[in-house]
DNA sequence: CGCCTTGCTTGATTTGTGTCAAGGTGAAGT
DNA sequence: ACTTCACCTTGACACAAATCAAGCAAGGCG
């Protein structure tokens, strides 16, 4: 086991931690993982491949076969559809802990996409299929994953459906910051690796409509913009605003 | 076992059938109880209660304690959350085969209200907790639905985030007709027991703009209005329109 | 029968967000 | 140091859908 500096991008030296194998992941309590005893991790280890993988790189493509699901440990993933004409709606942004795949259908229903470089764990869905088949407990955290994930996609539904511009950004800014929270320390400062365009095709708007937003938000003393995200000022009156 | 002629609504003189047990059931193999076998809808049966609910009635409401899951076996039923202010957002619509409760969180997620003159299986939801920690091949069944429901979130998460009104509706009358079409035979004929403004509140829409769009497809030959309801007429522009 | 209510449609106007266009900033490359 | 490029911001204008308003059709009921 060795920590290695690792430029994720210019500026960001922090130290990420090479993961040789399940046991020895931080990430582990975090993710799918935290299903699995001490043994049982052995025999996952044995199907799991640990990859990183550089921003901008295609996961894996709607519609194609799903051969594989995975875990990230480190990183933003954008979880994405198109339609024929190109327009793309962002159906979320995936960070360490989470998983892909939740659905267990054979083929994608999205594309995945590295936001900034990733660490992910990548498990053959067969493998996973029948480890799934083997251990209900394994399976009831999967389900467990996937009512959460009911549930998130419900909120955004009411988003997309009945808010406008101004409630969206809040809801956005503040539910990325929830979930983080899960994972960092809960902060004012939200990071935000993904660009405005990112933001504007999860949040069903346009990048000027969301650029004009933010700093609407800054003009109004509820946020201000720094570098690589934003800085809560007024956490009150922007989960007023998110609530609608 | 009997079967009754009930007035659901004027005009609709269909007999319906009575439901005293699950075994007799004809929505089973529809619905979750599709994973019991014989002896096990038995066990079953003794937690199950079979109710009849009159239209506008709220089965139960979005923030309470989730006491119960339910299966529907008749009618139409509204899934929707409301913002502050009173702006609804329609998740979506059960019909015949649904269950409600796949997120199996402790309390209700969205509020369910009966369209139509309704019939539902009400479930204890820790009694159906604990079939699911004895049968894993009901959890297995559960999260298959689970992926289902995952699944067409995601479409709805495009429809309101990337299309337009009339691809929208277009959307909204196919993938409605699709889900009829498990359970009765497809047909270019779409029965819509739920009002304009729940069509508009599902779609992120107005009423206006619902009652134009459908005015707009009728002139433009794509279908026709009729009592309750409407008439498909051209489906493969309908479907090209969808898709966006 | 006529009156009221409910649900739906249609028209006129407004408005929030999209579109088009220009310009700014900072990092990377020559 | 200059150029290029990607990304973001801002302004002017356009337009799709919301809002406001009126009227229609069908059912319920005194």
């Amino acid at each position: 086991m060795s920590i290695v500096q690792k430029q994720n991008k210019p500026g960001d030296t922090s130290p990420v931690l090479e993961v040789p194998n399940c046991a020895a992941c931080r990430q582990r309590h975090l993710s799918i993982c935290a299903a699995f005893g001490e043994h049982e991790l052995v025999s996952f280890d044995r199907v799991v491949q640990h990859k990183t993988i550089p921003a901008k790189t295609v996961l894996f493509e709607q519609g194609t076969m799903a051969d594989f699901v995975f875990s990230v440990s480190e990183g933003t993933v954008r979880l994405f559809r198109l339609l024929p004409d190109g327009r793309r709606q962002i159906i979320g942004f995936a960070i360490k802990g989470d998983f892909l795949g939740t659905a267990m259908s054979d083929r994608h229903e999205y594309t995945a996409e590295a936001v900034d470089t990733i660490k992910v764990c990548r498990i053959p869905r067969l493998a996973f299929q029948s480890m799934l088949d083997e251990k209900p407990h394994l399976l009831k955290k999967l389900h467990e994953i996937a009512g959460r994930e009911i549930h998130t996609s419900q909120d955004q539904i009411v988003l997309l459906g009945r808010k406008n511009a101004e409630e969206r950004v809040a809801a956005f800014l503040l539910s990325y910051r929830e979930r983080l929270a899960r994972v960092f320390t809960l902060s004012v400062h939200i990071p935000l690796p993904m660009s405005r365009q990112d933001i504007a095709d999860y949040l069903g708007l346009t990048i000027e409509t969301v650029s004009r937003t933010i700093s609407k938000l800054a003009r109004d003393k509820l946020l201000v913009v720094v570098p690589d995200g934003i800085r809560i000022l007024d956490l009150d009156r922007l989960t007023q605003l998110s609530d609608g």
